[in-house]
DNA sequence: GTGATTGCAAATCTTTTGCACTAAA
DNA sequence: TTTAGTGCAAAAGATTTGCAATCAC
């Protein structure tokens, strides 16, 4: 069963999939839906894979890392690196930074505007600014 | 044969890991004395595997990956997240930041003072801020 | 001697890939 | 019907670990 305010979200991602040129399949959808039901997520694979398992998506891990990476390449979402050996993905794609809680291992999103940058050294020759992170670690007091 | 700025050499590094609470074995202070070599070298442990074995210091990959985690740990190195699944040691420690060539994979020094952050947001409440990490990522222009 | 450290191989963890099958256009 | 996408299992790559042998103190 489906209720309407589901089918007008399946509508919506499904456009949203389209015009990211990425064909809106049964897997990608409940995936985005997942992804983009709150503001700013910031999940890994195997927590979005435990997400979909818990809401009846049968998907694959598989799957479910190659969507996000599709995902990232299409701009649905940025990658965010605050630990190694994990990588987690932010469904926030406008300029940002991020706490990260690292006893917690939890990302925190902070707004472009709490951060101000007064001052950057200019590119090395033959390189260009792609984008510029700024992660604060955070530990408990 | 080991001439004397050799043996200078380790007598300074096997302080500098007596200070840091750490044996000064055979391979400690052949890692140590690679690292600490230039000023602000960024390796990854294949890298300084393959550096101790040009160098024809009997180590093994694992006593590698161990020896910089304990190096990080005591406060020798400090560890750079610049790409998801691969972790950099920087034999930097002081308050500085990164530029990252991402075609390159490679990692270039920032002074702290080529940075200067005018506003950052406080901590949430029960957080202390470890540490701000910047990394600037680089495009080919 | 005694406890810390090392080496090796095996284990673990995250992520990617090959390929037969299925679904979207 | 044609091409893209999926699932599974296997592979790949980085890192850690168990344990016997070795080394520093």
């Amino acid at each position: 069963m489906q209720t309407n305010s589901e089918a007008l979200e399946n509508a919506e991602t499904q456009n949203r999939l389209r015009d990211a040129g990425l064909r809106p399949t049964r897997q990608r959808i409940g995936l985005a839906n997942l992804l983009f039901a709150g503001d700013c997520r910031h999940v890994t694979a195997e927590e979005l894979f435990a997400e979909a398992n818990a809401a009846a998506l049968s998907v694959s891990l598989a799957t479910v890392y190659n969507t996000l990476r599709q995902f990232v390449d299409a701009g649905l979402l940025r990658e965010v690196l605050a630990e190694p050996g994990r990588a987690y993905f932010d469904t926030n794609i406008s300029d940002h930074h991020h706490f990260f809680h690292v006893a917690e291992g939890r990302l925190e999103d902070v707004p472009a505007d709490a951060v101000s940058i007064a001052k950057l050294p200019v590119a090395p020759a033959g390189a260009n600014v792609e984008r510029v992170d700024v992660i604060i670690r955070l530990n408990k007091a």
